[in-house]
Formats: structure tokens, sequence, C-alpha cells
DNA sequence: CGAAACCGATTGCATTTTGCAATCAGTTGC
DNA sequence: GCAACTGATTGCAAAATGCAATCGGTTTCG
């Protein structure tokens, strides 16, 4: 990579980076869906990303330095991706465009609900965020019990929020 | 246009609307280098859009309720393009991509520090820009005298990198 | 052992988007 | 009257995307 770049303004080299319709997809889904692996990303997210795609960015997150890949012991074929810190920087950000696209887009509500907790949450909870990923994927060390989690909180309130439209169903739809 | 979404999810809304290499650079350019004619937009950019490209986007970012577009008094075939306020609200994620991109991405000093001074001011100097941005685009009463805005700020540290870079010119290269 | 499911991709191909240069018709300033 | 400038538009090649089928290998389960 950092071959010739279109200019060196800030704005314009993240968007060299993410400007585009599925790289920040696969990362979101990583970030807030936890997902590691090709296929979890493959067939996980709502917007059916193509596998070519897939192993597109991938490929190409890695270059660039936001993801890594490591061979999963468990399973021979298997890789697990990992964020880096540069994509868990990337925190605030997807916090900010979720609220922004909360007010100005046409959101669905249990989809949106996520977005709503980590507004309210503020930068604490951004970086309380932050740190639970870094311990996923950096294997840096936490003190946060795993039912304390930010993404088990933003879980909670999304299931919440689907309990509440289909009551008694008690189904969980969650990819 | 709002047909066929790819999904509900916030996120995602947001990618569709601004996922792409060009319609964020287009809004970069009307809010910090306070561009609103179409060739302003056309050679003033670093980064040298095509005119059927800004032509696409600029009618695109209409459609999506971003940008109006009106009739320039002084000048029967000049338009002026303003932003709504759905574009303005995008002043905290520009800083955002802006405080990131400076972080992880080989950004050139002197297109950086307007990134900079916007991320030491927070988010009371974004809200006072965005202020500023409504009385010019949306003509909403403003306090503010004309040399003490946010934008005449940034240029000036733009500058002083500029002249302590090359000493003694004494040029101007803004677009 | 053997079939089925699953693993991370890859291939081929049609469609869409992009990038680039040339050009348009009308307006303005000199 | 003429050159410069206005917001675009057109034609065309190249690249990106979307989609379905498929690959060689691994694991699971009966």
């Amino acid at each position: 990579m950092s071959i010739d770049h279109r200019s060196g303004c800030p704005i314009n080299l993240s968007l060299e980076v993410f400007g585009d319709r599925w790289s920040l997809i696969i990362l979101r889904d990583m970030i807030f869906g936890g997902k590691r692996h090709f296929r979890e990303l493959l067939n996980g997210s709502l917007e059916r990303i193509a596998s070519n795609i897939l192993a597109d960015r991938l490929k190409r997150l890695m270059e660039l330095g936001m993801l890594t890949r490591a061979d999963d012991p468990t399973h021979k074929q298997k890789a697990i991706y990992s964020l880096t810190e540069m994509a868990i920087t990337l925190v605030p950000i997807l916090a900010h465009l979720g609220a922004w696209g909360r007010v100005w887009l046409p959101v669905s509500e249990e989809l949106s609900i996520r977005a709503e907790l980590l507004e309210k949450g503020g930068p604490p909870m951004w970086e309380k965020f932050m740190d639970e990923l870094r311990h996923e994927h950096l294997g840096t060390p936490s003190d946060t019990p795993p039912d304390a989690t930010v993404r088990a909180t933003l879980q909670a309130g999304y299931e919440a929020v689907v309990a509440r439209k289909a009551p008694g169903t008690g189904c969980d739809p969650r990819a």
C-alpha cells in the first residue's frame, strides 16, 4: 500500500482507507458483532456481502494494517481475524456515524438501539469498549467481568427491543 | 431515493449516503473551504475530481437532502450550493475522521494542522463552527465577528505552518 | 470407513461505477 | 465581437461490484 495518494489531507486519506461500501461494514461486524471468522462475516451480516468481496476486503484491510490473521488452533483450515489498535480506535467514529444515521436516516428501531446506547454512554463508554476490544484482540489484560462488557450491554438492549416488539416468541434472531 | 436499502442499521445507512470516495470530499471543501460554486469545487480541491463525477455527486447529495441549490443573483448561470442541517451535523464526524487519519495515516503537516486545531478545540469548537455554518448556509442569526470565526482560526493555523516551512515567500497557495 | 457439512477462499461473467478528455450552449467582461 | 467563464453533458475505456458456482482440504458424525 501507501502508494499514489490523492492528497495528504487526513480526511482524504481516511476515505482512501474505508471510503467504500463494505470495509466499515466488516469492521462493524467484528467490533460490535464479535465476528472473527470468514464464514461468520460472510453469513452473519444483514447486508449479504459476496464472498469474493469479503476476501478482497479482508486482504486489503490486512495490508493497510487494520487487521491481522492467525491460524485457529482448533481447526487447521480456520483463520482468526483480529483488530489492530488502528481499527479499535475507529470506535468513536462508528459511534458518531451511528448517532448521525439515527437522526437523519430511516433506521430500524431494533438495529439502532445499540447506536443509541453507545451515544448515551459517550466517550467513557467508548473507552471502556475499546479496552475490551484490546483485551479480546490484542491480549492485553482486563479486569471487566464477562457479563459486564459493553458489548453485552448493547446486546441486552437489542434483545429488549426485539422482545418488546414481538413479545412471547423468545426467539433470538442475532446472526 | 430511499429505495432498497441493504439494511436499517445506522452505520450501513450512513455508508449508503457517503460511503464512496468523493461525497465527503465535496462536503469537506464546502464546510472547511467555504466553496459554494461548481467551479470552485471542481478546480479547488487537491484531489482533482472529474466534472461528471462532481455533477453526479452534487445531484445525489441534493436528492439525499444534504445540499440545496439556488440561483446566484449576480450571474444568471451561477448556482450556489448550500449545506443543509443534515450536512452541517457531519462536523463532529469529520473532526473525528481527521483526528484518526492524523494518527494513523501519512498526512502532510500543512494539511493536518486544521484537523489538529479542530481536535484540540473539541466539541465546543465544533458547536461554534456548526453555528457559523448555519449562519452562512441557512441564514440564521449570528453574533460572531467575521475575523473570529472558526474557519478563520483554522486558516490562520494553516498559513502559519506554510509560512514556517517556506519563510519569506509570503505566498498563499489556498485554492 | 464414508458421506455430509464446513473451511477460507477462487473463478468466470454480466452489470455498474469510475476516471478522463473533449465538448456543450449560454453569460459575462472587456 | 470575442475571449473567458458558467454549470454541466457526452463518449469511451478501465476498474469495481454483484452473483453463482466451485475448489481442495478438514472436520463431524453415524
